[in-house]
RNA sequence: GUGGGUAUAGCUCAGCUGGUAGAGCGUCCGGUUGUGGUCCGGAAGGUCGCGGGUUCAAGCCCCGUUACUCACCCCA
């Protein structure tokens, strides 16, 4: 207990089991997301420590982990301390999403790809916050992205696929929230909002439904917001429906463009709420995210982010995202409990000659069985239970007088197996 | 970054008003069973997270610290 033999905080081991539903859920949304068009990619993990910090807000910055250069000197140290410049200490760091790397992809690749490019990313991204529950500072995402739409066919293709890899994996009960940018843009312009002070009033609307209209306006009211009338347009926005008579200061050309959307897609629970921010500052258009009823928190989000590829490339190119929260998703399946009778447990006793098990085992691996060899202990219960919990279905002994692996004698394995 | 809770055997946890460190499970050994998932007995395994302090005496009280965890902030 001296050493630390801990992951680091916020980083986690997986045990057998776990690994196998974390697998199984992997190849669900795999096969769900190659099924509706989408090609798979991958991307180093880490990027330029410059680019990863040219794609959003000033806060986001701290969550990045970054990598200090490699044969360092105490002098280069003390002068970046000197002039407060310690990022310049790091060339690289951890991507914190999965996006700015696609973008960069993008640019580099964009000759060796399709006019339409529609791609999957699955893999862990890092970001430095403290954990806690659906929280870990390394955390898989699966994104899919459309690359070259500029029309809402690229929202519809990226909510259609979404919604039905929730559903294969058999996740009931969850909606998609969706709002504009164009929408909150008019209505901070409603407010007279000014633009230094608009990413932190757009943080501070999230929050409506957490810290209601008055927290709201005291909330603003301190970043120096000019609050008239404000409680007012607040009371009414959450009632806001698709049907609902849309006031003067909204946007009603996106609040028609997301009616049309979810015309589009009558299988996906879309809500429309004017309330939805979405904390990553890239966003042009269309934003949504992945709301369950039983959680505090998104299971998964996405948008429009027209402007983030010319950043990287020089012409503008339009794109759209949406990433699944996968550890998330993982925390509310639960154990899938398979037994698999194909797989079975040789025991034998300690002094058992290796050549003739594995010879044994052999044959049995050759007729399509998956063969696990366990030597014989006194706990006889314990070692069969483990088999069981691990997805063996069969077991049988291994003695002396045992000959081909047809005189084998098979037991069931499991809870229902105990009396015999 | 802010606040709460927790830290004792490999695991889950007891430990009274401060007085020699405990149980269950697991592991190992002996017997029982003899085609076996039963039962009986025994053993190994602990700097009580770490460092100070109070006390004749600290797992227990006080201070600090670290880790884990939950919540806030923010986010997937």
């Amino acid at each position: 207990m001296a050493a630390p033999v801990t992951p680091p905080r916020g980083m986690r081991d997986f045990l057998p089991n776990e690994k196998a539903i974390r697998e199984h859920a992997l190849g669900t949304i795999r096969r769900i997301f190659a099924a509706h068009g989408f090609d798979e990619i991958e991307t180093p993990v880490m990027e330029d420590s410059a680019r990863l910090h040219s794609g959003l807000g000033g806060d986001n910055e701290k969550l990045g982990f970054a990598v200090l250069r490699r044969g360092l000197s105490p002098a280069d140290v003390a002068a970046a301390a000197e002039s407060g410049d310690i990022l310049s200490l790091a060339d690289l760091g951890l991507r914190f999403d999965l996006t700015v790397p696609l973008a960069r992809f993008y640019a580099s690749h964009r000759a060796e790809l399709p006019a339409v490019f529609r791609s999957i990313q699955i893999a862990p991204v890092w970001r430095a916050e403290r954990p806690q529950k659906g929280r870990y500072r390394q955390f898989v995402q699966c994104d899919i992205d459309i690359i070259g739409e500029a029309g809402p066919l690229a929202e519809i293709e990226l909510i259609s696929a979404t919604t039905a890899a929730l559903d294969a994996l058999g996740l009931d009960g969850c909606s998609v929230r969706i709002n504009d940018r164009r929408i909150l843009a008019s209505l901070l312009a409603h407010w007279k909002v000014a633009p230094e002070l608009a990413e932190r009033a757009l943080i501070t609307i999230d929050k409506l439904d957490k810290i209601g209209v008055s927290g709201v306006v005291t909330e603003l009211d301190g970043l120096g917001v000019d609050i008239d009338g404000i409680a007012d347009t607040l009371e009414v926005m959450p009632g806001l429906g698709w049907d609902a008579a849309a006031p003067a200061w909204l946007d009603h050309s996106a609040y028609a463009d997301l009616k049309a959307l979810r015309d589009a897609l009558p299988a996906s629970k879309l809500v429309f709420d004017p309330t939805l921010v979405r904390g990553m500052g890239y966003y042009t258009g269309t934003i949504f995210e992945i709301a369950h009823p039983e959680l505090g928190y998104s299971l998964g989000g996405g948008g429009r982010y027209d402007g983030m590829i010319g950043r990287f490339l020089g012409t503008e190119v339009p794109a759209c995202g949406f990433s699944i929260g996968f550890e998330r998703i993982v925390d509310l399946l639960g154990a899938t409990g398979t037994v698999d009778t194909d797989a079975v447990v040789l025991v034998h006793e300690k002094d058992a000659d290796p050549a003739r098990l594995v010879a044994l085992k052999a044959e049995l691996v050759a007729s399509g069985l998956r063969v696990r060899l366990e030597r014989r202990t006194k706990n006889l219960k314990a070692l069969l239970d483990r088999a069981a919990a691990a997805g063996y279905g069969r077991y049988a002994f291994v003695t002396p007088e045992t000959g081909p692996p047809g005189s084998l004698q098979f037991r069931p394995l499991g809870e229902s197996a105990h009396h015999h």
